[in-house]
DNA sequence: GACGACTCTTAACAATTGTTAATGCACGCA
DNA sequence: TGCGTGCATTAACAATTGTTAAGAGTCGTC
């Protein structure tokens, strides 16, 4: 067993709250890094809502991903290879975020232990994320990814609009609309 | 930018030709791991070719991966939580790999800073995977991803059965075969 | 209060996918 | 040769989802 439990702590020194690292504010509806730009930077967002977004030729939307309180935001891909971000990060409420550059980040990981446990955690925990999310667009069906989304993050649909929910889901917003009614229906007979 | 290309290199060492690792040799349609158990080691593939699959209550199948020559094979979930694994690791061809038990791997990583660079950059490069695996799934229609997967990956459709591709790619293996129906009209008339 | 923007719902229809069952084909093995 | 097994295809039907369009509700602003 690698680690005991499944939280993330925060990041482990001082130097985090120095010259390098800042502490910003953004209103809601607001991007923090576009698509098409090229991500420089690693975000630890405090208070507020995010989430990841792929935009299509024609508009639609696709979800991908929700930060909120204690995430660190992070974009392996941009951050290897320097291609732009295929997707943007958008607030969904105000924000309170602090952003350091992924040189610094670095810097710290690479000479500092504590930093580099950190970092092989945090990796560690995404890529555990992204399995179980995964497991969860394969195995399930439209209906059962709406039943299984609301059973595990009741709170977060409290807070996201139904067609931003829709698009993480893999599925229309009429299509959620229809799969809402029909569990009404079913759960009240 | 982290690392200047998007291969993972073999593990840095000699160590890892000693004692604690076995190189072993499976027929094809054998279980490496099987779901329900506890994962205790890390693997590296060296010939033949492995898929991770989840079967449900009523006997079907749903492939999560392939592994081929050259990769690792790596449970993070249940090495992390010693949970059971969720899903069962079967050759699809004869296959020879090595083994390394997770302790022994970790000792390497918590103490040589080679160790320490492989595993990091690893973890990054499975990252990215999964976020690329991610976007496929949430991005394109079952038509859009059969073509996309022929396209990317055409040497493994040589090897795979086609109702074992379909698993993998969210469909029955009777829509995968109306779609290259599908295909094969468009593309002739 | 009137207006527009945004969100959610519903309807009607087309297209796709899932389900069950049957058939055909290739292959290995007795 | 004969048989069974595993895999791919097709048909027919049910269920679901996507698409386009329209309408209702909420909210904030002028």
């Amino acid at each position: 067993m690698i680690y005991d439990d499944l939280n993330l702590p925060p990041p482990p020194h001082p130097e985090f709250n120095l010259q390098d690292q800042t502490v910003l504010e953004l209103g809601a509806q607001q991007a923090l890094i576009r698509q098409g730009d090229i991500s420089h930077s690693i975000y630890w967002l405090e208070k507020g809502l995010v989430r990841a977004v792929f935009s299509d030729d024609f508009g639609k939307e696709f979800t991908k991903e929700f930060f909120w309180e204690g995430d660190i935001i992070f974009q392996p891909r941009s951050l290897l290879t320097g291609e732009p971000l295929p997707y943007s990060m958008l607030t969904l409420e105000v924000c309170r975020y602090r952003q350091l550059s992924i040189e610094r980040y670095l810097q710290f990981v690479q000479t500092d232990p504590q930093w580099q446990q950190y970092h092989q955690r945090m990796l560690t925990l995404h890529l555990i994320n992204k399995e179980r999310k995964e497991e969860f667009l394969l195995l399930n069906s439209p209906e059962k990814r709406v039943i299984r989304f609301n059973k595990n993050f009741p709170w977060l649909i409290k807070r996201v609009p139904d067609y931003i929910l829709a698009s993480y889901l893999g599925m229309t917003a009429i299509s959620y609309s229809r799969i809402k009614k029909r569990l009404r229906l079913s759960s009240t007979s």
